[in-house]
DNA sequence: CTTGGAATGTCAACAAGGCTGACATATGCT
DNA sequence: AGCATATGTCAGCCTTGTTGACATTCCAAG
């Protein structure tokens, strides 16, 4: 009564390897999927996935401060700073001192920014929208419902802040 | 009756550029657990994610030539060459030249790499399998649906021809 | 007021893993 | 014989991650 079935004769053929292993195959080639509209969108100019990133959750956050974006990415302060520091020479990013604590400093996105932004987060949802759409409303619920089951214990505490800050 | 209800009055809610959004950002945090446990398993080693990838389907498909795996990867011959050549020096994987076609290779796992592809396939299964379980089947199903219609048209046939060969 | 610690920025060095381009080798096919 | 295919390899480049060290600025506690 273990993996396959159970007492009750109720199949739990979900869980068999080999469903699981077609989960796992489906994650890594959906995620390709994913992540190839901004790629070429951001190909085209010097900026890779990290820019993304960073302009994505700059957008969803507006003020947010450096550590905070540190969090949500699960980078080094090195690494997010490199792509900072040429978003905003670049004149995508704005970051301004904060008010109540002066060491922080917190990130904004410039019109430039914001455009770039919607460039990415249009073609990612125009890919998003066509799946949701082609999969219908149940199977997007059980969609977001293992995507949050996968997540570590942080990750998913981290998600639901940025989910419910809206 | 554009992107959130229908003439019949049928909600379309879940079509919602928020919906979509959380959907992306759901995405970003689960792939990021979905690879994080073969990644510490792999950090103790000089291996990396490229590695786990080339075992994983190799693994999936004994005998597979470099050609199929480039395709499935979709890396180029330059960047797989590196981490296979790594992987025959190490005793992970074997390369027989073809016997129809000499000039193509068959790569095969050797018993060490059997037990690799073992130790990462069973952290990643666990994880998903715990996802599932936590979901449920009717979730799962929907998962599914949407990380098909997600792939790009390509991937979904490579996709399928992998999943349908067992 | 001094001092410790926190938040941030920056420099240097390094590694993984992508990429392109060029070229070599062996083999198969016409 | 000659072209195409499959593979391997060298060299060089880029992005994006890492660690370690160190400076600056500022808050807050003693």
């Amino acid at each position: 009564m273990q993996d396959g079935t159970r007492s009750g004769g109720e199949a739990l053929l979900f869980l068999t390897d080999e469903q699981l292993r077609q989960g796992i195959e489906a994650m890594f080639f959906a995620y390709r999927g994913f992540t190839a509209d901004p790629d070429r969108i951001l190909s085209d100019m010097a900026y890779g996935r990290a820019h993304h990133r960073a302009i994505h959750f700059i957008g969803r956050a507006p003020g947010t401060t450096v550590n905070n974006l540190l969090n949500i990415l699960g980078v080094t302060k090195q690494s997010l700073n490199r792509v900072l520091r040429t978003l905003i020479a670049d004149g995508l990013v704005e970051s301004r001192v904060g008010v109540a604590d002066k060491r922080e400093r917190h990130l904004f996105l410039t019109e430039a920014g914001r455009a770039l932004e919607g460039r990415l987060s249009n073609a990612q949802r125009a890919r998003m929208r066509d799946a949701y759409r082609n999969a219908g409303p149940e199977a997007v619920a059980g969609f977001r419902r293992v995507l949050e089951a996968m997540m570590d214990g942080d990750m998913q505490r981290t998600y639901t802040r940025l989910k419910d800050s809206l």
